[in-house]
DNA sequence: TTATAATATGAACAAATAAACATATGTTAA
DNA sequence: TTAACATATGTTTATTTGTTCATATTATAA
């Protein structure tokens, strides 16, 4: 009997959490979202923008990166909304999509610094 | 001449660029925390450890996930300070480490509902 | 138009990784 | 100790993914 109630209280701990539980699609792009920030050129490459926009050049030499590494990863970068870009005669500069971003980083950063 | 000026011009920023970007051991730290967060499964269990502490099996019926994928999961969630643990009788309940944790999912959550 | 510079993209390959399966470890009760 | 339960871990496999190389696109200048 013992058993029978822990478990029973077990079934609505267990409906709680469901309840509170995003739908799976929503946790889905979530995950999207941290695996864009789960690679270390990218990482580089965003925290390169933090201070001005740059151009698909500098920033492969900044980096000492390939232009197509760095185009490849402009265009993950750019299809979840992380970047922002502008195009200027042949080059074409790319900036931090908005402050969110920063936020994002800063407190990865938090925890990473502990 | 114009060239020139603009090259050096650039070379100003690389060097401004490069003095307030974080070392390349922070960034990878910071990409590896990440890439923790960017799995599907992962981002499952950490919400579902955002009302309360959970044993493994109570994850598993929950998350409808076999036994030794949440086992395989929360070590990597544990080697990363993401999630602690305490052991009852014969079960292992985890939680969420801190509220740093919540902090950086509602921060990702926030970019995913825009 | 042609040449050149900057960027983007497609394909192939190698490395990383999540899940499944089998098995081991640890804990409690009989 | 033995049996049963809960969790952990080692191995294999299939998939994902980052980089490289080659090539295409786009824009400017001669």
């Amino acid at each position: 009997m013992e058993e029978k109630e822990y478990l029973e209280a077990n079934e609505e701990l267990v409906k709680a959490v469901l309840d509170k539980q995003p739908a799976d699609e929503v946790l889905y792009d979530l995950a999207e979202l941290f695996k864009v920030f789960g690679d270390s050129t990218r990482i580089k490459i965003l925290y390169a923008m933090f201070e001005t926009e740059l151009c698909v050049n500098d920033i492969a030499k900044l980096l000492h990166l390939s232009q197509s590494s760095v185009s490849h990863q402009l265009r993950i970068l750019k299809t979840s909304k992380l970047v922002k870009f502008r195009r200027e005669g042949k080059s074409v500069f790319y900036s931090l999509d908005d402050d969110h971003i920063k936020q994002i980083l800063s407190m990865g950063m938090e925890h990473v610094e502990e």
